[in-house]
DNA sequence: CAACTCCTGTCAACGTAATG
DNA sequence: CATTACGTTGACAGGAGTTG
């Protein structure tokens, strides 16, 4: 299809004035301008619309008429779908889709989402949780705006708003024999069971704990959950290393559980919004990482709870929190 | 990101027909 | 026949898209 709806359009205008140039002068265009667009549409499809009567303008063949007739009905049609768009448009209530890794997403996203929500009830959140190498896939494709998820290895396609700091405790049984204690050090974990969290993330984060100490930890189950997690724990089974917890100590057997500090300086988690590069901050986006980047404000890194929240669990070590006041500069999507 | 291609438009020159 | 009005053609410029 090698025309297009201006050279209708030109068409039109020439057959509703009668020659080329009342046209082109009606249409803000040079005459020789519609008379190569008429011409070129004539070429195409190889026939007359017009007869020329040199100085005295032009008029329509029986076969042009018809044409015209045509012309006009594809040029309401194109109107008619460019109103439809519009009408779409404003029908659609804007959409915010919103990942967040499973493993943490329970500790932040329902706060950041309920003020989020307060703020902008025109906009329809839509939440995926699953795992870090599924939520990039997501943000790179554009199928999720913004997620929270573990700061990356340099990732070039995503850019990140770190949010806070967590360091890692161990958490275990309130009668396993190290539970008495207020300290545990890396030693005396690694000939007890760990209960891991499936997850590459968890594993890497393990190993960078473990890097540098003589013993290796001697990974007792796999788990895909932490209410599992927990359960096995609770129950005996073995250690775990977290970084975020729940506001009870109870697993769901009703088994009481402990958190302790690791003794050595081991590396923290920070965690992040990451929103693809590409995309950059739509306005929507923006505003869900303005609320997130505020609402973390409220968080304690230290207790791993929120401040408003009552009975968080008796539990400190001396990590200074570091949460982010300053809400850093990224470039807004066009 | 530069080089290239294609499309669209303008300008100038020219041809043709009507008109006084 | 000179003037006027109008359409066509060719040269050229600028913008957008494509390609390596």
């Amino acid at each position: 299809m090698n025309y297009t709806l201006q050279q209708l359009k030109y068409l039109i205008a020439v057959a509703d004035h009668g020659s080329v140039s009342a046209a082109a002068r009606a249409l803000f265009v040079s005459q020789p301008a519609v008379s190569a667009a008429i011409l070129h549409l004539e070429q195409i499809f190889g026939m007359q619309c017009f007869v020329r009567h040199r100085a005295r303008g032009v008029t329509l063949t029986s076969a042009g008429r018809d044409f015209i007739a045509e012309a006009r009905q594809v040029l309401d049609s194109a109107e008619n779908l460019q109103r439809h768009a519009a009408r779409l448009n404003e029908s659609l209530p804007p959409r915010l889709s919103i990942g967040c890794l499973s493993t943490i997403g329970p500790c932040f996203l329902p706060r950041i989402l309920e003020r989020f929500e307060r703020a902008h009830p025109e906009t329809i959140p839509t939440i995926f949780d699953g795992t870090t190498e599924c939520l990039i896939q997501r943000l790179r494709s554009g199928d999720t705006d913004v997620a929270l998820m573990y700061d990356l290895q340099p990732e070039p396609s995503i850019q990140t708003i770190p949010l806070v700091t967590l360091k890692p405790y161990v958490l275990l049984a309130r009668t396993h024999p190290l539970a008495r204690k207020n300290f545990v050090s890396l030693d005396q974990l690694t000939d007890q069971p760990l209960i891991l969290l499936d997850r590459p993330e968890y594993e890497d984060h393990l190993s960078s704990i473990f890097d540098g100490y003589a013993g290796k930890p001697q990974i007792g189950h796999r788990v895909t959950t932490l209410e599992l997690l927990r359960g096995l724990v609770a129950a005996g089974a073995g250690y775990a290393i977290l970084n975020t917890k729940p506001l009870h100590d109870h697993a769901y057997a009703s088994n009481r559980l402990v958190c302790l500090q690791i003794r050595e300086d081991v590396p923290v988690s920070r965690i992040v919004l990451a929103v693809s590069q590409r995309a950059g901050l739509r306005k929507n986006t923006r505003a869900f990482a303005e609320i997130a980047v505020d609402c973390i404000k409220s968080f304690d890194p230290v207790s791993c709870h929120w401040n408003d929240a009552s009975a968080p669990l008796s539990f400190g070590h001396p990590l200074q929190p570091q949460v982010v006041t300053e809400f850093p500069k990224i470039a807004e999507s066009a």
